[in-house]
DNA sequence: ATTTCTGCAAACGATTTGCACAGGG
DNA sequence: CCCTGTGCAAATCGTTTGCAGAAAT
C-alpha cells in the first residue's frame, strides 16, 4: 500500500471527523494491498488476515467511505456481481472487459473512449462524473482452441 | 407493440417447446408496449392493467425468458437499480447517460464508440457480445439555472 | 466525558424456489 | 392425459440497521 493513498485516506477521515481504529486500518491495509478486485467478502477475508476482529458489518461501512472518498472504485459487472477496484488512483480511465467463458476481468485504458464519452455527455448538456464501460465477450482462445488459459493480462493502449 | 416483436418472440417460445399462457401474454405485450425503460415492479403493474391474474413470480420468469431470448435488454443503472429496455430492437446500439441530480436517463447512439469498442475486444483476443457504456453526470442546466426539466430528450449521433 | 465505532443479530428488499393446483398441448 | 406454467408463501442472498457495549478523542 502506497504511502500517498494512505495519507490520502488520512486526510479524508480527518476532515470527516471519522476516527481512526484498529479495524478500520486492517480493512484499508487490506483492501490497497492488491491491484486485483475483489468482493465484499474477499475483503472481509483478507481484512481478517491483519486483525481478526473485524466484522462483515464493518467492511460494508467502511467500503462506504472509501467508495465516498473517490479512493476506491466500486465495479457492477452484472448478474448482481459487485466488485471493487484498488487500481483506480493509478488509472483512472480504465474500463472494463468481461469474459463470459472464462472467470476472467481485463482492465484496460484507452484514450479515444476516454475523450468520446466527455464529448458525448458534454453535447448532451451534461458534466461526466463517472463513466463506466462494460464489454461482455467470447474467448477467442477458447473458441479456436477449446481451452482458455488467460491471466489478468493487462493492456494498454495510448493513442 | 410491433407485430415483428410479437413474431420473433412466438417463434422464440416455440423453439424452446415453451407454452403460449395469458399470463405471458400480457407480460410480452406490456413489456413492448413502450419504448421507455421500466421496472420489475412497473412492469407488473402494467402487465396486471392487462390481465389482473399476473404475479410477481411470473413476471420475473418471464423477464428471464425475454432477456435470454435477446429481445429485451437488462440495463444495470448502478445502486442497484435494475431496469428493463425494451427498445433494445430498433436500437441495438445505444448507450445511457445518468443524471446524478435529476431522474433522468438519456439514450444516445453514437457509431465510433461503437466500433472502438469492438476494436478493443478485438485487440484484446475477444469476440464481443454486449457492451454497455454507462455515463453518469451532472446536468449542466441545473448547476447554471438551478432547476432541471430535461425530458426523455434523445440524442443520437452518426458518423 | 463525550461521541463515534464496533459486533451482533435482526431487519430488509429484491429475487428465487418448492409446492400443489390450473391449464395448455 | 401428460407435462409445463402458475400463484402463493417461504427461502435465500447480499446488504443495512438498531442497539448496547468498547474504544477513540
Amino acid at each position: 500500500m502506497e504511502d500517498s493513498v494512505r495519507e490520502q485516506i488520512r486526510g479524508f477521515l480527518a476532515s470527516k471527523g471519522l476516527r481512526k481504529t484498529v479495524q478500520r486500518d486492517a480493512i484499508i491495509s487490506a483492501a490497497f494491498s492488491t491491484d486485483q478486485h475483489y468482493s465484499v467478502e474477499e475483503l472481509l477475508t483478507m481484512a481478517r488476515a491483519i486483525e481478526k476482529t473485524v466484522s462483515r458489518a464493518t467492511v460494508y461501512r467502511t467500503l462506504g467511505i472509501l467508495v465516498q472518498s473517490g479512493l476506491l472504485r466500486e465495479l457492477e459487472l452484472g448478474k448482481g456481481r459487485k466488485v471493487y477496484d484498488p487500481n483506480f488512483l493509478d488509472h483512472p480511465h480504465h474500463n472494463h472487459l468481461i469474459c463470459l467463458d472464462c472467470q476472467v476481468i481485463l482492465e484496460f485504458e484507452d484514450l479515444n473512449m476516454e475523450l468520446l464519452g466527455n464529448c458525448m455527455a458534454t453535447r448532451m448538456g451534461f458534466t461526466p462524473a463517472n463513466k463506466q464501460v462494460r464489454i461482455e465477450a467470447h474467448c477467442d482462445e477458447l473458441r479456436l482452441r477449446g481451452v482458455c488459459k488467460k491471466g489478468g493480462r493487462e493492456v494498454t493502449t495510448e493513442v
